[in-house]
DNA sequence: ATGGGTTATGTTTGGGCAAACATAACGGTG
DNA sequence: CACCGTTATGTTTGCCCAAACATAACCCAT
């Protein structure tokens, strides 16, 4: 490719993965860091907040992502102590730290490809 | 992840790539196949007709993809027998190589993962 | 010199999807 | 029992990007 491009360090190959379920898409890594971000805040609404997106489509992420897995990834709780909260459950932990190997061995076969088309 | 799917079979990891440059997109799989039907009919009106797309939106992917490279992937002519056609030039023809090459490998990414999900 | 099929290019319309907005429900706490 | 912060959920607005529409330019053939 190096030859056909005018520069060729601009260039680089890119690319996003997802694990999709019969209809939907399950996760991506939007989603990861939702999960990583309601980890860390115990909180929808915080995550959103620190994710610079609206609580509705925080919440409405969390919905699918809840709806397609055979047991909830996050637990929610409404009105109590401090409003209520949600916690990722330790089936979210897993999915959390499986995708993020996929990305990870994502990230590697497209450094991998950079290389080989500015060679 | 097989565990936390109600039905592992139905989900399976998908996504996409593409070669970027410094500001915008340069090659993907929308423009590859663009330039296949380009190839196989030699026209850029007959290849949007096929591929179910307006022939402006066709001409304006040409025109990315020609600005971005060192030299022109394709050959427009206007006017003459016939009003005119469009060629793949052999740039073109290596970059569809080369990134045939990555999408195949890309492809072989996914199907791996898919089995480790699944297992 | 007229017609035909193509490239070339600007303008307008439309549709889908995300953001924004608006409320209700919840349940400890003081 | 009123309050607070959060979850829960429906409705409306806005925007971006693609599709549709509209024309011009080109040049060989007849």
């Amino acid at each position: 490719m190096k030859n056909l491009l005018p520069d060729a360090a601009a260039f680089r190959l890119t690319g996003r993965v997802w694990v999709e379920g019969a209809t939907e898409r399950f996760l991506g890594i939007g989603r990861l860091e939702l999960l990583e971000h309601i980890q860390a805040t115990g909180s929808i609404s915080k995550a959103a907040v620190a994710m610079g997106m609206s609580y509705k489509r925080a919440w409405d992420l969390v919905q699918s992502l809840n709806a397609q897995a055979a047991r909830p990834l996050v637990a929610t709780q409404t009105g109590g102590k401090s409003g209520g909260g949600t916690v990722v459950t330790p089936e979210g932990e897993q999915a959390l730290a499986e995708f993020r190997g996929i990305q990870a061995r994502f990230q590697e076969f497209l450094a991998e490809e950079t290389r080989r088309l500015r060679e």
